[in-house]
DNA sequence: CGTGGCATGTAAACGGTTACATGATTTA
DNA sequence: TAAATCATGTAACCGTTTACATGCCACG
């Protein structure tokens, strides 16, 4: 009974019939819960090898002949059994962390200019996101999925696909106000830091997740 | 030039004059930003005693002829012009960790009372949720805070409130489509766990954050 | 045949929480 | 004065990311 999260994604993504190899099952979290779950490899490897000991999964080592170096898992039944207890139990509440927000909150310091170029990269992103979701959802109806928790995975992306329409229309709203903002507080906004400070563009966001 | 992000929300929160101390400068977070950002005291102190090493802020050792122990921070100039620059920079998009919608999207696996438990125990959350920030947006109206970062406070409370609200919504349909869930698959569910699975309902939620 | 991307893995560093320890202050 | 809670801190532990290392495979 791993008491690791990480563990049980691996087993959930097993259970649905997604990947054998650690490089697989990675590829699938990312590409169905990825937007609201992230694991690196530096977790999957070590996890598949204590999963494998416990036997919850069982692994199949590359067959000697074969060229690959590629090791496939499957879910054991007793793997099963204990995917699904963890289902039951209550969730944990991760703690929050939203740089964003954080920099909004403390926006003043700064100016709106500086706001206006966060909330335009936050816009920029739920965009982005919102088409991605779009997407997966227009491929769901056509067909394709006949899986048996496709239910569970819609009621999933619905709540994707809200949340970032929210976030999309406050974004609207924050800019609107942020311009009148700065029109009224017109140009004595907070001093820019030391030198240099041509009042130019916020920096473009690089190094960014999600 | 820290790079930690805990240093960063202590300025901030020296900034905008909140707590000297950082036992409040905790409790300043948690009412503050406490929706979309945490701090533990195993970060705070040992930040406190970094940034006043680099001179970001000054510390004020409990007068001697004094009964307290506290110690008692303030934001220094370099301290307010570091963090500006902070604030200037793109901001980071954390690791998405969402331990709720993990445990739905696999919830086919466990059968829908499993997941109507898990959403109910959102809605409650959420609900209280909507209740507090919404006693924050009565009381910002009423005067109170005249504090020139008003409006970028109001921001951030706007979006928690849309967030808030949009996930609320999402639970009355999704908890609608897992009682037809229910309905239509009728009884015939997942096999639930080994023994003593008395059909019981879901465990309350304990040990929940935020 | 070489280069780039696929696939697999490991070790170290780091950020953060938890648990613990303790004194001071208030309240019953 | 006993209990509770405010206030301050430390140390160990743990999960996670990062950086690195390496072999296989396809394609030009």
């Amino acid at each position: 009974m791993p008491k690791n999260r990480t563990d049980y994604v691996i087993l959930g993504m097993l259970g649905i019939g997604s990947g054998g190899s650690g490089y697989e099952i990675r590829k699938a979290i990312e590409e169905t819960v990825g937007s609201f779950w992230g694991e690196s490899y530096g977790q999957i490897y070590p996890s598949l090898r204590r999963l494998a000991v416990e036997g919850l999964v069982e692994e199949r080592p590359p067959e000697s002949k074969s060229n690959t170096r590629r090791h496939e898992y499957a879910l054991t039944e007793s793997g099963r059994a204990c995917f699904r207890e963890w289902l039951r139990l209550p969730f944990q509440n991760d703690p929050p962390r939203n740089e964003f927000l954080l920099k909004l909150f403390f926006g003043g310091e700064a100016g709106p200019q500086v706001s206006i170029g966060h909330v335009r990269e936050v816009q920029r992103r739920n965009r982005q996101l919102l088409d991605t979701l779009h997407g997966i959802e227009a491929a769901a109806r056509n067909a394709s999925w006949q899986h048996p928790h496709r239910r569970y995975w819609m009621l999933t992306l619905n709540l994707g696909i809200a949340l970032t329409q929210a976030a999309l229309d406050w974004c609207d709203a924050a800019l609107a106000e942020l311009e009148t903002i700065e029109r009224s507080s017109g140009d004595h906004a907070p001093a820019p830091e030391a030198s240099g400070a041509k009042s130019d563009a916020i920096e473009t966001n690089e190094g960014a997740r999600q």
